[in-house]
DNA sequence: AATTTTTGTATTGCATTATAATACTTTTTA
DNA sequence: TAAAAAGTATTATAATGCAATACAAAAATT
């Protein structure tokens, strides 16, 4: 009766790993648990770290442990409940220092940011979402919970248009496909056809822009970094207050220089196709 | 004859996992392979990173498969090395927005950020280094390589000290007794008997200054934040640069902002003891 | 250009490791 | 104060992860 019940309770990580049997599946637990806390859920006890997770207490427990052994959890000796370390920083540091784009692109970041003292970001895309990797905000800035690590849709923002425009044209339209679009202002672009529309009008100018479609007041002038094989691997974007532009000054100002500086960072020698 | 068998073949395995039963080794093992990546070994092929993390090339491909699998490893499809995706800029920034800590301070660097218009950090300590955890940049910055997940060593940064100096003081002198005391200036505080010192004026003036003693040119004011026990959980600094300040100018300017915003952080009424 | 060496990929039987049940302890709630 | 819930510790079992081996594909060398 026992080996019954063990049967039934696994059928589905049978299942699982005879998928993959290559995969580890105690390391993809591990990342559960790890990924299991966010700014909605900055700890948890055992009992509860389990339930979210899908695991019975057995495996939270030892996984936790683990984690603690490595550090990447602590346990609060009074509440008893886990919480991430500092070290999970570690982690996104590594990435940092050894992505070469990043560390490419620093000196020409740093460039745009003081002669412009405007907000300045290097963007990659991650699937439908675009991820800021490196930010220097300006004195002036609008959005402070934007840091490094943050996730925006590609679709409504001035660096996820340019990259998408350098995109063979299907790539490009199977992500917008796989995209939640949803109307985020007034001024958020939406619709299919409009969306292929300003992939291009970035494609031919060199440049994406978005005003408000994100955040209000907002107006981000973005382009593309390209590789070797011409592939956007990246984008450099400049971010202002409507307060203090409007789009068109902002176009004027700043599209230049994000398109030169993206340029200086791209391995090829001219973003035009 | 189970037990004798598992014995024999597996000394070293058996010793460290007697050790400690509950730990989950194949965790441990992928994480080595996360971290086996950084700055200075952007990227691997599989026998390389086998050698690297003392696994064999079983295992490697194992966890390099499971790792890709969950998006924290991609492979060059052209070199077939393997390297770190932004998908590790997730785990740092769940960290983030988790940490109560850097939330509640947010507001009071930001407006620290404004109102001086200089560099403004919030920082953590782990075991003997201090860990950057935000961080404000001012256009005069001296130093760019530092970012957020940045650590330094505690002895010889105003943070540092301002934390230490919080600590009961046989901790704060266990934790300069296990530091490399390195000497990176003519300026930097090495021997133990004026760290202690330091410390000592640190908790008496209720900040902490660090000047030219990691940097040149670095002239850093720090003050501790206070959790409910009165144990120190961080702390804020402000970085100017010496060509534009002297330490005396700096101190009278920046001291008092920094001991009121690092109070305001504290769940205490009195930064003093 | 051919050969050797190195590196990467795929497969499989075996036994160690991870598992999950259970018992025990502590804390919280009623 | 009792009951319930949460956390901790232990152990037999078998499924998982292991490492050996074979195969394939690039580099490196001749």
């Amino acid at each position: 009766m026992k080996t019954r019940k063990r049967f039934s309770a696994r059928t589905s990580k049978i299942v699982s790993s005879r998928e993959d049997p290559l995969s580890v599946q105690s390391v993809e637990k591990a990342f559960r648990v790890l990924t299991a806390f966010d700014g909605a859920i900055p700890s948890m006890g055992l009992t509860q770290l389990a339930a979210s997770v899908g695991l019975d207490k057995s495996a939270a427990q030892r996984f936790t442990h683990t984690l603690m052994r490595l550090g990447y959890l602590r346990k609060d000796p009074d509440t008893r409940r886990f919480e991430l370390t500092v070290k999970m920083l570690d982690l996104g540091y590594r990435y940092t220092r050894a992505n070469p784009l990043i560390q490419r692109a620093l000196p020409y970041l740093l460039h745009l940011s003081k002669t412009t003292e405007e907000t300045v970001n290097l963007t990659v895309l991650d699937d439908t979402d675009i991820i800021f990797v490196s930010r220097f905000m300006s004195r002036h800035v609008l959005n402070n919970d934007v840091i490094i690590g943050t996730r925006m849709p590609a679709y409504c923002t001035a660096p996820g248009i340019a990259i998408l425009s350098r995109l063979p044209p299907n790539e490009a339209r199977n992500i917008l496909k796989r995209s939640d679009l949803v109307v985020f202002t007034p001024y958020t672009t939406y619709r299919m056809d409009d969306l292929l529309k300003k992939l291009e009008i970035s494609a031919a100018q060199g440049y994406a822009t978005a005003f408000d479609e994100f955040y209000h007041g907002d107006l981000s002038i973005a382009a593309a970094i390209l590789g070797q094989n011409r592939w956007p691997i990246g984008a450099i974007n400049i971010a202002v207050s409507r307060t203090r532009f409007s789009p068109e000054e902002a176009v004027e100002r700043f599209s230049s220089l994000v398109v030169a500086a993206a340029l200086s960072v791209s391995q090829i020698s001219n973003l035009r196709r």
